[in-house]
DNA sequence: GCCGTTTTCGGCCCGACTGTTTTCAGTCG
């Protein structure tokens, strides 16, 4: 927690040195800030054994931050930050989160409306007084208003992959501790949403008593809302809400059913069970004694040991939880036509990584070593191309040298022998107009080709989705990657016709990406369409760091909530079975 | 403040867009 807490404040110091237009500092506080947040080591630990000297072995932290850390280790807080929240008492992180809202920006509200956080800034946004500042005006304002919509949509979500890697802990630590028999988290964090509200873990346990000690041991918490023998419930020192609920052994199945959800799947199941003369909920699958069946009083307690089993009984098939939003899934269960989900794991190919050439930490070949590692058999570079200049995107002339350098890769004897394989690829621009920033010829070239849109979002619906459609009528464009634009939690997708977008993917033989990072673009919603129209599909972990290939597990499940099989993703072949698949082939 | 196939000083992702100006600052990717 740590290492969290600290990368915290680096990035808080980071933005109120930029408030004051201080040069290149802010830039090294978030890059140690960054350094922390990914450190497998806790830095409390390296300092207690090594040091402040030790401490400089961390990626972008030398003999300045090491001192702050340690200042920050051994006092509880770092002075020069303390100044700064003196003199400028805002939530800084909070307002430069409202897109187009920077630090500056931030200084001017408190400056002239002693606006500390969102609260203020929105209450001064409405009343028109953020408009009559220098600078400001009022499409400003009318942003700012919007963003702050967006944030408040957002607020107490957090993204699955955050969130999945804790809940699964708490699950195998209950589990160890001996004190409960079964430890399973519930609710749209087993469906696989891609953001989650709180963590709900159902457990069966002889000795609740003592479960719940142990589970309160084991959370750090900073408020307790409730304890008792079925619920006990923390906000925990993250931010989000813990739960973990008792439930008797012999209902597991009917409780763990109950509390998969979503709510409308089990009003929908519920409903089903009384036509069958059955009544379920939480306590279990009842039937009426008697027979007489809809209306009749439940009393024989039936199947509710295992989720199988309530779905048995009910005469359907059991849907997986990622399927379980009442989108059709229990009408096709009743006529035996559920999909066969893309397992998890069966991804063969990443084809979306970047590198060290760009904006990526790590070199090609770290990279490809450590999908390898992951159990891949290749991965494609596509490093972002010349219009990304804040990456230091590759023009051709840096391109053809990276091709070069991809085949010295692939001769190596740990691939070559392995028969992994490294692709040359791009991730280039989709210009204004739907032209790309890389010469045809040189496309032609390349493995495969990904293209996106990464500027100029705000355009109308019609001219978004006639650049887009332009870029996939190119025949060197393979994969539209993130189709949608969206980032979670923090940016709204572009305006663009999505049907007409899967239309001419479908047309033109352009897969689409189901993007495993932050944006998780496309959604769940379009997944299914896509599939529906027979468009190919191709999961990637857009990884700009070794640690990022533990993404796609969360890109198969949001292609598992849209309905795809395996043989709907491209990268589900091997390589020679993927290659076949492209449009230029 | 960090870092070094530009090694102990002198560089440091930089171009485009937006909304506000009347020549530009701030923000974003």
């Amino acid at each position: 927690m740590a290492n969290r807490e600290l990368s915290r404040i680096f990035s808080e110091l980071a933005l109120y040195l930029e408030m004051d237009s201080i040069p290149f500092k802010p830039r090294s506080y978030e890059k140690a800030a960054e350094a922390l947040n990914v450190l497998s080591d806790e830095a409390e630990e390296i300092y207690q054994k090594e040091g402040p000297k030790g401490l400089e072995g961390i990626p972008g932290v030398g003999k300045g931050i090491a001192e702050k850390i340690a200042e920050y280790l051994e006092t509880g807080k770092i002075h020069e930050l303390e100044q700064y929240r003196k003199k400028m008492p805002t939530d800084i992180e909070k307002l430069t989160l409202v897109e187009g809202i920077g630090p500056k920006m931030v200084k001017e509200l408190w400056g002239y409306l002693k606006i500390k956080n969102l609260k203020d800034l929105e209450k001064a946004a409405r009343a028109g007084r953020v408009a009559g500042i220098p600078g400001f005006g009022p499409k400003k304002e009318q942003n700012i208003l919007q963003g702050i919509g967006f944030l408040k949509r957002s607020e107490g979500r957090w993204l699955l992959h955050e969130i999945y890697p804790v809940a699964q802990r708490y699950a195998e630590e209950l589990k160890a501790s001996g004190l409960v028999r079964q430890a399973v988290p519930a609710g749209s964090l087993r469906r696989m949403k891609e953001t989650i509200g709180d963590i709900d873990i159902l457990v069966s346990t002889k000795q609740p008593g003592k479960a719940m000690d142990f589970f309160l041991n084991m959370v750090p918490h900073e408020k307790v809302w409730g304890k008792g023998r079925t619920k006990t419930s923390v906000r925990s020192t993250q931010g989000f809400d813990v739960d973990v609920r008792v439930v008797p052994e012999n209902v597991f199945g009917a409780a763990l059913q109950y509390f998969t959800g979503s709510k409308e799947h089990n009003v929908r199941l519920r409903t089903l069970a009384a036509k069958k003369g059955f009544k379920l909920s939480e306590y279990g699958l009842f039937s009426a004694k008697g027979g007489s069946a809809v209306g009749g009083k439940g009393k024989k307690l039936v199947a509710c040991k295992t989720e199988k089993s309530v779905y048995r009984i009910l005469g359907i098939q059991e849907p997986e939880p990622e399927l379980r939003e009442d989108r059709g899934e229990v009408q096709a269960a009743l006529l035996g036509k559920l999909p066969k989900l893309i397992p998890y794991g069966s991804l063969k190919g990443d084809l979306q990584v970047q590198t060290d050439w760009t904006d990526g930490r790590h070199s090609i070949e770290e990279m490809a070593r450590e999908s390898k590692k992951q159990g891949l058999s290749y991965i494609a570079i596509t490093d972002h191309t010349r219009d990304l200049a804040m990456t230091g995107g590759l023009d051709e002339k840096k391109l053809r040298l990276q091709m070069a350098e991809i085949d010295r890769i692939n001769s190596k004897s740990e691939f070559r022998n392995s028969r992994f394989r490294v692709l040359k690829g791009a991730e280039v621009n989709i210009r204004k107009d739907g032209s790309l920033d890389i010469e045809d010829e040189l496309l032609a070239k390349l493995d495969v080709v990904g293209a996106s849109v990464h500027s100029n979002f705000r355009m109308s619906k019609n001219d978004m989705t006639k650049r887009i459609v332009r870029a996939m009528k190119s025949p060197h464009v393979d994969i539209l990657f993130h189709p949608t634009g969206r980032w979670l939690l923090k940016r709204e997708a572009y305006e663009a016709d999505m049907e007409e977008i899967i239309r001419e993917a479908q047309k033109t033989g352009t897969a689409l990406e189901v993007n495993a990072s932050v944006r998780m673009d496309l959604k769940d919603a379009d997944i299914r369409k896509a599939v529906e129209a027979g468009v190919k599909l191709a999961i990637d972990s857009d990884a700009h760091d070794k640690s990022h290939f533990r993404f796609l597990r969360f890109g198969i499940a949001q292609a598992r909530r849209g309905w795809a099989k395996a043989s709907d993703v491209m990268n589900t072949r091997d390589v020679v079975g993927f290659l076949g698949l492209l449009k230029k082939k």
